[in-house]
DNA sequence: TTGCCGCGTCAAGGAGCCGTCAGGCGCGGT
DNA sequence: ACCGCGCCTGACGGCTCCTTGACGCGGCAA
């Protein structure tokens, strides 16, 4: 396993005791805590903040928690570990079916807890195989883990929307990812047709690092469809 | 969501009374059941019938449970759902650390583990999904996940339209796939007759991959229905 | 045989998509 | 308050790809 610097986790709960509680214990094992209070907070602020893991305790006061859980399976594999004080089987059903990851009963065991954290944070780590972080092209290389880009030696710097934009790519490289997924996952499941961004973006990134920015050799367009990364 | 056929399960129980009653609940929702008594014999099953997830009670007579989850982590990441009696919080701990995925306390409903065994599989389905979304014939190969077509290695270049049309006959292959059809999902429900558009798109196809496109072997017409791609 | 219908082929036009550049705006740091 | 970086937005030119029409061929029925 390789060093993992700290996972973010977005807990959501409307009781500001446990989500106090949550808090505490979680900054405390070097996790980098999000909290939203409400269904609706936990949306947004999972489209802004990326985490990589979500507590999601059930009955809010606006959303119930399978609609929340199926607004993020739409456009995320984020993992999703439901808290619920009702141990009604139909309710973990409903739950688990809808797209969570797991399920816990309050009232539970910090430690337990934890352990299940861990994991959905490894489990969904190696799915997408850290195993090679490290991606070489002919004129450039990536280090994922890092989040470093680095050209004839030199480092390139990259903002927080290229890298993100770079990442989805190269972590599906030789894939054709399309349009509504890249805007998905770098602007938020809200963002469909913004096709403008892409092109600007990409436009950006071929021009730091492409030897011939107007003949790409790694980044590719597919013409209505996407984006495609050939290491 | 592709057509599944049905997943293969482990059941690793020395209680023969649960390991039949799993067997049945398992095999009338579709699943293949293995079963396995004890913990050198689940290592065994494993290698050999390659489950699509197991379902591991601990307490078993010679190994200790989180061995044989150490022993399968070692060289597989099938996803491990322990079932055990122990509500202890320093079992859970022990047994996910060691790499399980999901920890069930005994006694539980049916309902619930069929849950979890379906999140489980969902899971490990998705990352590797479409691995095997590869189709060959004797002159082309076509790979549905990267939306890519290779003929004699080279890759061949599909624009939208004609890699619609191509992953709408590869994932109805050997079938016909009437022109109506064709016409609906390629270019919108209010195309019913527009068959020129077919017999302009097809052409394009059979140039670029058929050996002879005057003699198509694998795009085939059927007058007057529609089209049939064969393997 | 002749006419008709469906299919295959080719090429031209035009619509839509893409790449590029420049400017404005918000935000965080000094 | 000022400055700079990064993000969003608009305009425009170029190019790909979709559409569309014309034509030849072959099978089938009158």
């Amino acid at each position: 396993m390789p060093d993992k610097e700290s996972s973010k986790v977005l807990v959501v709960d409307d009781d500001p005791q446990i989500a106090r509680a949550l808090r505490i214990n979680l900054s405390a094992r070097g996790y980098e805590v999000v909290t939203a209070h409400d269904g609706t907070a936990a949306l947004k602020a999972v489209a802004e903040t990326r985490p990589d893991v979500v507590v999601l305790d059930l009955g809010l006061p606006d959303l119930d928690g399978v609609e929340v859980i199926e607004g993020l399976r739409g456009w995320t594999q984020v993992p999703i570990i439901v808290l619920s004080a009702r141990d009604d089987s139909t309710d973990k059903v409903q739950a688990l079916d809808a797209g969570a990851d797991d399920y816990v009963t309050k009232p539970f065991g910090m430690d337990e807890l934890l352990a299940r954290l861990r994991a959905a944070v490894r489990r969904s780590g190696l799915s997408v195989a850290d195993a090679d972080a490290q991606v070489e092209t002919a004129s450039f290389t990536i280090d994922l883990a890092a989040k470093k880009v680095r050209r004839d030696g030199a480092e390139v710097h990259l903002t927080k929307t290229e890298w993100r934009l770079m990442e989805l790519l190269v972590r599906n490289r030789g894939r054709l990812v399309t349009q509504k997924q890249l805007l998905h996952e770098v602007w938020g499941p809200t963002y469909d047709t913004e096709s403008h961004y892409l092109r600007v973006y990409v436009a950006q990134l071929r021009r730091k690092l492409e030897p011939e920015p107007s003949r790409p050799r790694h980044l590719l367009t597919e013409p209505g469809m996407g984006y495609r990364f050939e290491p």
